[in-house]
RNA sequence: CGGGGCGUAGCGCAGCCUGGUAGCGUACCUGCAUGGGGUGCAGGUGGUCGCGAGUUCAAAUCUCGCCGCCCCGACCA
């Protein structure tokens, strides 16, 4: 490819919004253009990025034994209807009506078309496994796209679902799709890692999340260096603290703590740690008020606590909820003398601290020295309800959690029958009987990844693409090739050998002074650069400079190609 | 959905308070010079100032309404 004939739009300033690297640089870069909120444009430069990163999953899905199809990006709502999504999915789901006043949605995902497919085509157990994935356009009505295409609204999304006559086969698809996302996100040149979701409300034996780390991710995961440990925080479990609880030092005292409200401020006022303090969260469930006892330096894990059975679903009660029934201001509240009536679960941390401090139910008090069994009943109800913190000790034992941040860019999931059931896709199994299918489905953010890459791999010229998915492999750049017979002649005939020898090389042929092409190629991330100038060729070298690397070499020209191919196998 | 902010040339911004010929940088075009890290000089092109009303002799500027976008928060995959 010669720039020249290709689109190359590179910025020196992005848009003063964009905040995050890779937002930055795939705008800077002229790989992407905004259209509207969350809805890009995916130019010549970075669809190589999208295409190359499809052609790596396709090439893993294939080897797996998935079958590609495409399924509509416009879907009738009567289906979303049968399936309880219609009603379920909320705001998110893109809904309109066509001339004649039916129902249509634009597919966040497809388990509805499947599933139907799946009906229709797989009648009996003799048909069973089968796995059809696509890759196509999704569009989520997000409540707030940012970052991007990180999370846009539209975006391009590879999608598979399996089929099996029973959970072991089942079980068996999502341990070979969990080893195929493992080889996907290797060969992409990713640093990732596989971590336990949360299965939500489907429930169901697995789901696994696969996270770019990056610190500017958007999700938390909790992981042991010691063992093969990995969990989303939504999910990571925070255990009980080993030995007993210290006997009671301290009698209870009544604290004033006037304009205190913060467990922060509270420690600070009395001079004591903030580990020495308990918060009270007051919810609401079904009506009902509950309490929700945490430490003060930890922090309440909703998804732990709206699993508990008790408060399934709950929601943050209001400060008005809060005085009118426990009579005091937010922020003073506490578990000592509440009302009877009002339930209180304490986490397993606060479950075993003495000598602590906590609301005193009473305006402008604290109270200090608080201990359980004696100034207020043992907790009634311990749980798990906050999130682990670095260093707090692994669940399997094996040493402490560390805590890192990521980008999820694929998600496998077990279904189970939600969709089979719902949809009556029956098949009719080797003893004769009929059954709902066991459904198990797979997701890839292609678009997301391109993002996350780049996340993971830029520095302050630009971006560092990974071989695998950057946009052109090597770039030729010629010092004066318009001025030059000699440089044209060896920069064509490398170009040509490249190309021959199935290279991926872009030839810089663009009437610009070399700190531009240098500039341009750093920013768009080649990873391999070739320089031919005369200088060069009087020696009889070309200069290559691999994007991460901090000098250039010289390397005789006519091993110049050998030489380059064996760098792109590295 | 609640709170805050912003809409002026492709991009980054000034001008608005105090109404009177629409500006700067960059990008783009032309010419000359330059030619190993976003080159210099000179000359140019490009804007219904988000949209619609209103006030006024006169509105980018003041008033009202609408739309769009961004940030924070709540909600959710």
């Amino acid at each position: 490819m010669r720039s020249s004939r290709f689109f190359i739009s590179t910025v020196k300033e992005a848009p003063a919004d964009a905040e995050l690297a890779s937002h930055r640089l795939m705008i800077r870069s002229g790989m992407i253009r905004r259209l509207a909120a969350g809805i890009y444009t995916w130019m010549p430069l970075g669809l190589r990025v999208v295409r190359k990163i499809e052609a790596i999953i396709r090439e893993e899905m294939n080897r797996a034994g998935a079958i590609e199809l495409s399924m509509p990006v416009v879907q009738p709502g009567e289906l979303w209807q049968e399936s309880g999504r219609w009603g379920a999915y909320g705001p998110e789901l893109l809904r309109f009506k066509d001339r004649h006043e039916r129902d249509f949605v634009i597919q966040p995902t497809s388990e509805e078309v499947v599933t139907e497919i799946a009906r229709a085509e797989l009648r009996s157990y003799r048909r069973l496994p089968v796995h059809f994935y696509q890759f196509q356009t999704k569009f989520r009505d997000e409540r707030r796209p940012r970052f991007g295409v990180m999370r846009g609204r539209e975006f391009i999304m590879k999608d598979g679902y399996s089929f099996h006559a029973g959970i072991e086969d089942l079980e068996r698809e999502y341990r070979n799709m969990h080893e195929t996302y493992t080889r996907i996100f290797t060969r992409l040149g990713l640093k990732f890692r596989a971590v336990a979701a949360d299965t939500g409300a489907i429930g169901g034996t697995g789901s696994h999340e696969f996270q770019v780390l990056a610190d500017s991710g958007e999700d938390a995961i909790a992981w042991c260096p010691g063992s093969d440990y990995a969990a989303n925080l939504e999910l990571a479990e925070a255990v009980a603290p080993a030995g007993k609880r210290r006997q009671p030092s301290e009698a209870m005292k009544k604290v004033p703590t006037p304009g205190k409200t913060t467990c922060e401020e509270v420690a600070a006022l009395l001079g004591l740690p903030l580990e020495r303090t308990v918060k009270a969260i007051a919810v609401v469930h079904e009506g009902a008020f509950c309490l929700l006892l945490v430490r003060g330096d930890h922090s309440l894990n909703e998804v732990k606590a709206g699993k508990l059975p008790e408060l399934q679903p709950f929601r943050f009660a209001t400060e008005a909820e809060i005085e009118q029934r426990l009579h005091c201001r937010a922020g003073y509240i506490g578990p000592v003398g509440a009302d009877a009536r009002v339930a209180v679960i304490a986490d397993r941390t606060v479950a075993a601290m003495s000598d602590f401090v906590c609301g005193a139910n009473e305006p402008g008090f604290h109270l200090s020295g608080v201990n359980w069994g004696r100034d207020l009943p043992e907790p009634a109800r311990i749980a798990d309800i906050r999130d682990v913190v670095e260093g707090d000790p692994s669940p399997d034992g094996k040493g402490p959690l560390r805590i890192q941040r990521g980008i999820e860019v694929g998600h496998i999931f077990q279904l189970r029958t939600k969709y089979s059931a719902a949809m009556n896709a029956l098949f009719v199994d080797d003893k004769g009987a009929t059954r709902p299918m066991e459904m198990g489905c797979y997701g890839i953010g292609v678009t997301r990844i391109a993002a996350a890459a780049i996340e993971q791999c830029h520095d302050e010229r630009g971006i560092a693409f990974p071989r695998p998915i950057a946009p052109f492999e090597v770039c030729l750049v010629p010092i004066g090739l318009h001025k030059s017979a000699a440089v044209r002649e060896a920069a064509e005939k490398l170009h040509g050998e490249l190309a021959a020898a199935g290279v991926d090389v872009l030839l810089e042929d663009r009437d610009e002074r070399p700190g531009v092409l240098f500039a341009d190629m750093d920013l768009i991330g080649v990873p391999h650069r070739l320089v031919v100038s005369e200088r060069g060729l009087a020696a009889g070298s070309a200069e290559y400079k691999g994007r991460t690397a901090t000098a250039p070499e010289n390397v005789p020209l006519a091993g110049a190609v050998p030489f380059l191919l064996e760098r792109l196998k590295a």
